[in-house]
DNA sequence: TTGATATACAACCATTTGGTTTCACGTTAG
DNA sequence: CTAACGTGAAACCAAATGGTTGTATATCAA
């Protein structure tokens, strides 16, 4: 389990689980392409799969991924499914390796503090 | 690849690879707890294995996983081998997801620019 | 010197991952 | 209505992952 403040201070909770999700999901140069294309604007899963060289299932199970990861999300709209990047999830990962960044900085906080003490 | 620009403007350029092996790294939380500890002190394998209920072999490969992304380095001392966290490493993957909330800025602003035409 | 300790590494195994092809099904266009 | 389209999902496969045990090697302590 991880905890961190947010930026208004919230504490926000995520399950190891829902942590290695979001990374696991971003280790594949795909599924970031992916995401990246649909922060700025949607796009159905045919039209997500002309830009990779391979088919449309391999797609369509990187999509799945993401979205078991909360980084995208579907959206009916007749026969098609839009999907949407979604930042929030995006903005999760940011701020769990903010925490390291600032568990980084706790040391470096430390070691002032003992150089001050000489 | 990926091109982002670092906090002083220096272009940094991460092969796909890179990117994908720093975030697979990160997907798992025994891998994640190993680089919170050894960020603020460094720590011999066997020290880490302690932590974990699993073999000092598994302890082991992980930390060839976490080296492998740059995450961490094995410095000899002795029959020892201390492991230090990397900071640096963090903050590549730190600017990698800046990139993407700048992305979805832009969609944002472009919506804002769109809105002020009408 | 000898025994314990710290690490490295190989071999093995079950599960997951990332891809494929194929088939089924609802929706839209003509 | 029928054909084409967009999607879902199953079955299958090779490779990677995450774990194990066992063995070898170097170093330290007594």
């Amino acid at each position: 389990m991880v905890v961190y403040q947010d930026s208004h201070s919230q504490t926000v909770d995520l399950s190891d689980d829902e942590v290695d999700r979001i990374f696991r999901a971003l280790a594949d140069a795909t599924r970031r392409d992916i995401v990246r294309r649909t922060l700025t604007e949607e796009a159905t899963i045919s039209h997500l799969a002309d830009h990779y060289e391979m088919s449309f299932a391999a797609v369509q199970k990187h999509i799945t991924v993401l979205e078991g990861a909360g980084l995208v999300s579907k959206h009916r709209s007749g026969r098609e499914r839009r999907i949407r990047g979604n930042p929030e999830a995006v903005q999760k990962a940011q701020h769990l390796l903010n925490a390291y960044e600032r568990i980084w900085q706790g040391r470096i906080d430390r070691l002032d503090a003992l150089l001050a003490d000489e």
